[in-house]
This record gives C-alpha cells, structure tokens and sequence, in this order.
DNA sequence: CGACTAACAGATTTCAATATCTGTCATCCG
DNA sequence: CGGATGACAGATATTGAAATCTGTTAGTCG
C-alpha cells in the first residue's frame, strides 16, 4: 500500500496525522513527505502551499461536522423538534470533540483561524440548514420569521457560545447546560407563532 | 508630585500605561516600579504578585465598563427601551474600544483571560443589570419571564458574539449590526406578553 | 512525457548562553 | 517603628549563530 500512487486525498490524510503528533506549530511540510516516503517538492504538485494544505485539512474536519447536521435539517417531520436536534448534534459534536481530544481541537481551532474562508464557507452551510428548518417551521405554521435566512443567522448567532469554538474554555462549567435550555427558551418563545 | 506618598492607586496607574506602553508580554514589575521612580520590592508590599496587580488592573478597566451600564439598568421608564439603550452601550463601547486602540483591547484580552475571577464578577454585574431590566418589564406587564435572573444570563449569552471580546475580530465585519437586529428581534419576540 | 527528486536562496525556527525578571528578606532611614 | 531599599536565588526571557523549513526549478527516471 505504500506503493500506492501519490494523490492530494493521501496527502491530506498524512497531513491531519502530522498535525495530530506535532501540533500546528511543529508540524512541517517536510514531516508530511517524510511519512509519505516521498520528497517535499512532491506535495507541492498537489497543493500551491503549505496554507492550502492547512485549509484542505481544514475544510476535510469542518465537512465532518456538517454533513450529518445536514442530514438533519433535510428531515421530513414537525420543525421545532429538529431544530432542537441540530442543534443538540452541533453543540454534542463539539463538546465531545474538545473532551476526548483537547489537543487536537486546539490545533484545529489554530489552523481555522488562519482559513478564514473555509470557515465562513462552514458558517454559511449552517445558517442555510436553520433557514431551511425555519422556513420549514413557517410552512407548518408552527413558526413565525419575515425573513428565514435571517433568523437562521440570528439562531446562530444567538447559540454561539454553546458551539463556536471561540467559548470552548466555557464548556466545561457545569452550567453550561442550564444556559443554553435559558437561550433555548427564549429563542423558541421568539420563533413560534402567537396563539389566540 | 513626584513627591506624593506610594498608594496602590498610583501603582495601578502606572502599571496601566506600562501596558500601554509595552504591552502584556513585555510589561515587568520592575517597568512599573521604574516608572514611579521607586524600588520594584515597594510595589510587593503593595500587591502580593504581578498577578495580583494585573488582576487588579483588570478589574479597574471592566469597573469603567460596567459603572455606565449599571446607571442605564437603573433608570425609570419602560424596560424594552432601556434594554436596547443597556445593549447599544455594551456593544458601543466595546466595538469603540476595539476600534480607536486595538493594541490595548489585545492586552486587556490578554489580561483578562488570566484573571477568570475577576470577570466572572463583571459577567455576574452584567447579568444582575439584564435581570434587573426583565423583572423591570415583567412588572410593567410588557415582558414574561418564569425567572429574570435565568432570562438576563440568556440575553447575555445570547448577544454573545457582538459583545464578548473573543468575537472582536468579527467586529469588522460589515453585517454585524444586521446581524445584532435579527438576534434583537428574536429574543425581544421572546421576551414580550402575549397579546390576545 | 509526466511524476518525482534534489539542490538552492531566502525566510523562519531552534538552541544554548546570557541577561533580566519575580518574589523574598535582612537592612537602612526618617 | 513603618515604609522603603537593594542584593539574592531560582525562574523566565532575550539574543544571535546554526539548523531547518518553504517554495522554486533544473534535471532524473521509468
């Protein structure tokens, strides 16, 4: 299996295994050919960069993420109760991610910081996964929104600290889960449409 | 002047324009002390530690913060105005501070993320006024909440990433302040009594 | 011919020596 | 005697020379 033909998809695979054994600060292109038995100068066949390597893995981790999430949303049923479960897998998923590896979701969050755009690709397929559940929401008239891509980003926006990796130091406070049943709440009582 | 007596004032005083001057990294006790013109084992008899000082340094700057805002959350009249004054403040006097001296903002965040107590206290002050502000308006019959106190924590959480400091770099962003509206109308939607 | 290598220049990182800092304390001064 | 000093030990930071890395390219190999 080593003398399997040199691709961009082995390479990102060797990389993300550098990266976990050295960290984002150690971790060099010249590691990433070492454990390919192959010389440096070949990577750059494949990518124009070390930074767009750094963003391919970037990319790689953060479809990961997004993909079941996206699954999700495409459900059929009530919207209000997959909504909660997006967001319970999205906030689930990364917690889980920074307890059984902290140090890897710390090299992830310093390669994400330099991948702006990737990441606001990212952003962007979640806000369009809530805008179709609120729009969904509207359809069943269970929920109220002018604007569904708009009160997607709000959704978001408003559940930030429970997902974006910025708050990552807050999760372990026990009452984590407390706060965001008191977001839950309020957001909820702002989306459904007002009896009588 | 030179000749006034040593306080931990005047200490916090020069200890925050030797920040100023060389940021968090550089800033030494021995700075501080040189800027006042006395020895650097006078300042320990006034703080235990440099992180004690720091610590204290920090607490000046939020107290600056937080002082205003604890005067609007005090004010007569009706609470959804005063709730959008308290925010428009928080947020405005962050996205200033960030704007007209981003070094200093970098070493308060710096400084900050090494005092958790101390902003535990200020996160506490603000959620006291936000809590204040929703029993205010349960009062006045305009905004239902079970429990103010876990409400206000929610509207903090919730404005999250137009306030707290690790999403200043988003601040730049052109569609921040749609995308505060739309956390705005969510949550005052959330908020509100019922009509009918 | 096309995937790969190897050598290279300039930029960045490492490492060990040197200098500075933190926190303590015996001592000094008014 | 209360407040300040300055010298000290151990920890931390700085510095500059040497090593390594990034990205390029002329050339090798099948």
């Amino acid at each position: 299996m080593a003398e399997t033909i040199l691709t961009a998809e082995r390479i990102l695979e060797a990389a993300e295994e550098v990266l976990r054994r050295y960290g984002p600060a150690k971790a060099t292109v010249v590691d990433v050919a070492r454990a390919l038995g192959v010389s440096h100068g070949s990577v750059y066949r494949h990518f124009p960069s070390k930074a767009a390597l750094r963003d391919a893995v970037t990319e790689r981790w953060l479809a990961r993420v997004s993909a079941p999430l996206a699954a999700i949303a495409a459900e059929d049923g009530p919207a209000p109760a997959r909504l909660r479960r997006w967001l319970d897998a999205l906030i689930g998923a990364k917690h889980a991610k920074v307890l059984d590896d902290p140090e890897m979701f710390a090299t992830y969050m310093t390669l994400a910081a330099d991948a702006r755009e990737v990441v606001a690709g990212h952003v962007a397929a979640l806000t369009a996964d809530l805008a179709r559940m609120v729009a969904d929401g509207v359809a069943q008239g269970v929920f109220a929104a002018a604007d569904p891509q708009a009160t997607g980003r709000a959704l978001l926006d408003a559940t930030a600290r429970f997902h974006n990796p910025a708050h990552a130091a807050e999760w372990s406070d026990p009452g984590i889960a407390a706060a965001f049943e008191g977001v839950w709440t309020l957001v909820m009582r702002g989306l459904e449409t007002r009896k009588g």
